[in-house]
DNA sequence: GTCTATAGCTTGATAGAC
DNA sequence: GTCTATCAAGCTATAGAC
């Protein structure tokens, strides 16, 4: 462990305390203990514990939707319209390589986002507010590879997108039940080489229609 | 409201603010309250928070699975190896027609589902518990429709399913704002009509080796 | 089965000294 | 910036009367 300042250590703990256990299942007493520093600095740094809830959010967020924007100008500097493999490899790689290689405390940011894009109270609004502006840069990019796509299907194949994602950024372990422990839920590498290829391939199968691919 | 016992309000209202704010975002006071009971009552009849909470996981899963279980049959029956779409299908519509048509207590049964799959310290294990062997039932029948499909390729595909599954039962209204008020979240019927084929996609680029599909 | 009463603890927040 | 001290409120759990 570095030279933190406390404010650094409280929000290095509450990271990965939040991530584990959710914003409910997570005290301030408990943060603050862990991170050996006094509870009443919680207030003076963050204000209350939504602040620090929020603060947390958006701290990494920022860097990431400009690591993603990058990502995707990269793609479309190649070719405009780009593959649709490559747009949902531009998006889902920048995190993905993230857990897999970096600093391990990515990891838990993912875990609290897989928790807020889950929570039906106030998860949808901030989601929303953090990363739905870059989302849609996506979709322009993936509507103008698929022309002739509904819009609402585009929609809804980002959703469908994001719930796999954040399954996988949850971290369950019910995978390795599963699968006799052949698979692994924090063996994001092997996430890595088949999640575009699935997600891709549920966009081609909705967003290039020939005929109605919709079921029933 | 009918003539219900006090358990049976507990079990009602306990389901609804389970799904709405969590576990650990419910307390028995609230969920006593509401039902107009005396706290002292969850024990008498769960034993403790969690023992009310594991019932209500419980008592669904066995009904929903006999009733998964008989839809893959009903597919196999007409043909086996079947169709990748049917079996698909068969795992689906099954929940998302209890979502869409019948009594709607079952929204929020499946919204405690959506937080219990995202949960890392117990969601795997719960899940496991409850599903697993059913889906492994399904698992099996998509094996026969790819023979060729690698073990791993299966398991995962499974998990993204999962996920779009999930994130749409918690229902959070994030794709309203996204799609600037095309798409709602809690319209079903859409996810209904899309989930299939792009679901069924995915398992094909993944499970239906032409060469290699894997991504990178 | 249902209720009263309460033990025993933890929670988030905050006033105020340093 | 940091700490002590404390508040009011909430929590789960439970003993015991009816």
């Amino acid at each position: 462990m570095k030279k933190l300042s406390n404010k650094e250590r409280i929000v290095a703990v509450a990271e990965r305390l939040f991530a584990e256990r959710g914003y409910d299942g997570t005290s301030l007493r408990e943060i603050t203990r862990e991170a050996g520093v006094d509870v009443a600095l919680v207030r003076y740094h963050f204000g209350n514990k939504q602040g620090l809830f929020d603060e947390l959010l958006r701290r990494r967020a920022e860097a990431l939707n400009l690591e993603r924007s990058d990502a995707l100008d990269a793609v479309l500097a190649r070719n405009d319209p780009a593959p649709v493999e490559e747009i949902v490899d531009a998006f889902t790689h920048t995190l993905l390589n993230k857990v897999v290689s970096e600093d391990p405390t990515w990891r838990s940011y993912f875990g609290m986002l897989a928790q807020v894009n889950n929570n039906p109270e106030w998860g949808g609004k901030a989601m929303s507010r953090h990363f739905d502006p870059l989302v849609r840069r996506f979709l322009d990019a993936l509507r103008r590879a698929m022309p002739d796509a509904d819009e609402t299907n585009l929609f809804w194949c980002y959703h469908f997108w994001s719930g796999a994602l954040t399954l996988t950024f949850a971290d369950t372990k019910r995978i390795d039940a599963l699968s006799g422990g052949l698979c692994h839920s924090s063996d994001f590498e092997a996430v890595h080489q088949r999640l575009v290829p699935f997600i891709s391939a549920g966009f081609r199968a909705l967003c290039q229609p020939q005929g109605d691919n919709t079921h029933d």
